[in-house]
RNA sequence: GCCCCCAUUGUCUAGUGGCCUAGGACGUGGCCCUCUCAAGGCCAAAACUCGGGUUCGAAUCCCGAUGGGGGCACCA
């Protein structure tokens, strides 16, 4: 248990694409936070760059979380006491404290044209020094710098960062970091149209949020200083600063390319939340997945529920170096999670599987078939796979695929002959009444078990994979089973 | 180029100076179970990046190198 004081975190996207992966992580480890300590977890959307705004995305994201059953006690679609919850909707809030960070002599106006600028900018690489603001406007006089503000004068508002000394900040999985203050730039603020950039905005929101841990990407790391100043310069408590690691691609050299995580939806994998769903994983699989990457609670405890991890998650058993994305850790954490589900709640989640496979499932067989495939499919989409040929009309072997290892077409057919009199005489279609008299057969012909089952199998299921025989005849049933059966020997026949 | 972060098996990780002949998990190989496929059980191979210190003693602390990652926008 890492803090009894109630938390507020708030996990703050921008609306300019997919939640992805690195980002569910971040929200979860919020809503953990602060469902342990009995504080809030709060959505907010960062739109500040209108340019980048991408239609749709805030209602992706929001049911991307909803999806993991990240529900946010703060945001713009339910409110709260800190709204509004969308940056766009707060500009003059961060105006305001722009103005203080002039007055107090910690930022400055800056008229330098974006053409200048960029000059500068070349100019510096050519001379292999680090692109920087040259500092131009940082000593233009206050009142002639408002002076030129009011006459229409195009501008934005930089921070005036300190030239000498160093600052400290203490992140919570690194410790403290140091930096020279002359590597610190002049960042800009406020925008020449007015609206602030993250820097300031994030800070805004943050300190009058009551935010009390900042949990964000590690690509925050190298801002983090400014940050700090900014909140110092204003007068503000710093929240805990807790950076997390990157995700990295599955040969953990690198992060993933857009390309590279588009294409991972052809292997049956993504990175977006979006597509897990249809990909047949579990939320409950993602939330232990993604969980442990970066977080562990000891040295062999790895099956965790979403309720679990409220209890036990802590800040300072995260893990601070970069981990690689492994799927097949995704897959091993899925079939867990299937099987650790109600059969009732197996059966329901399966059934869209189904449906788009092409298949009419009625509810009664699916909670039939749902034991004896649950421990079988690694993702839901293979339920229908496995188990397709309960819903379908007929099933449609080859003669080839019919007949046993070992055995001639003509042989099998003669094996398939004595099991259809038997499955014939037999009173019901359960295991009971016909597994006995079949093991009887396949000691009386001297074949093994697989050769004399796997011509039933084939010709009852249309597959050389399926579920148990026996079980699986009796939820097809009895005239079926005999019908699929007698097809199978014509087609054995018209090949031998 | 400059700044920052990180560094245990292929991958995710445990390990906070002696309990480590380094633990767990995924994956891999083998065996068992077995009507196929799974699931399950057992076994195996597989790691402390390197070099200096500190210490009686270092995976654990310090320094350096190397490697990896991130950042250097009127994006977030």
């Amino acid at each position: 248990m890492s803090s009894s004081i109630p938390a507020r975190v708030r996990f703050a996207p921008s609306p300019t694409g997919h939640l992805h992966l690195g980002g569910a992580r971040t929200a979860l480890y919020d809503y953990l936070l602060a469902r342990q300590t009995g504080g809030q977890f709060i959505l907010r959307i960062e739109d500040t760059d209108r340019k980048r705004l991408v239609p749709g995305a805030e209602e992706e994201i929001m049911a991307g979380l909803r999806w993991l059953g990240l529900q946010w006690d703060e945001g713009p679609d339910i409110g709260g006491p800190y709204g509004p919850y969308r940056q766009s909707e707060r500009k003059e809030l961060y105006q305001e404290y722009a103005r203080q960070l002039i007055e107090s002599g910690n930022a400055f106006y800056c008229f330098c044209t974006p053409e200048r600028l960029e000059r500068v900018r070349t100019e510096q690489q050519k001379n292999k020094i680090i692109p920087h603001y040259d500092g131009t406007c940082r000593n233009i006089d206050p009142d002639e710098a408002l002076r030129r503000v009011k006459a229409g004068e195009p501008h934005v508002i930089r921070f005036k960062s300190p030239q000498e000394g160093s600052i400290t900040v203490k992140d919570v999985l690194r410790g403290e970091i140091t930096v020279e203050n002359r590597t610190i730039d002049d960042y800009i603020l406020v925008k020449s149209d007015g609206l602030a950039l993250y820097h300031l905005a994030a800070m805004v929101d943050d300190h009058l949020m009551k935010i009390t841990h900042v949990i964000r990407g590690s690509e925050w790391l190298p801002t983090l200083p400014l940050h700090s100043h900014i909140h110092r310069a204003l007068g503000w408590d710093e929240p805990q600063w807790v950076h997390l690691s990157v995700f990295l691609k599955p040969t953990g050299k690198g992060k993933m390319s857009k390309r590279e995580a588009a294409d991972l939806i052809k292997d049956g994998h993504s990175i977006f939340v979006k597509d897990f769903n249809d990909l047949g994983y579990l939320p409950e699989s993602v939330v232990n997945w993604i969980t442990l990457m970066g977080w562990s609670y000891d040295d062999h405890t790895e099956f965790f529920s979403l309720p679990d991890l409220v209890e036990k998650f802590s800040l300072d058993r995260l893990n601070p170096s970069p981990a690689a994305i492994n799927f097949t850790k995704l897959d091993h954490f899925n079939g867990l999670h299937i099987r650790d589900l109600q059969v009732t709640d197996f059966s329901r989640r399966i059934k869209p599987f189904f449906v788009s496979a092409g298949l009419n499932p009625d509810d009664a067989t699916l909670l039939k078939i749902a034991p004896i495939i649950q421990e079988r499919v690694a993702t839901l989409d293979e339920a229908p796979e496995i188990a397709g040929f309960f819903f379908k009309p007929t099933v449609n072997p080859t003669a080839e695929e019919l007949t046993a290892k070992g055995l001639t077409a003509a042989q099998s057919a003669d094996v398939a002959r004595k099991c259809l009199s038997i499955l014939e005489s037999v009173t019901e279609m359960t295991p009971e009444a016909a597994e006995p008299p079949m093991r009887a057969l396949v000691e009386e012909l001297g074949l093994s078990a697989g050769q004399v089952f796997g011509i039933v199998r084939t010709a009852v299921t249309g597959q050389r994979v399926s579920p148990p025989l026996f079980e699986s005849m009796e939820i097809i049933g009895k005239t079926e089973v005999l019908k699929r059966m007698r097809l199978a020997i014509s087609l054995l026949d018209a090949a031998g």
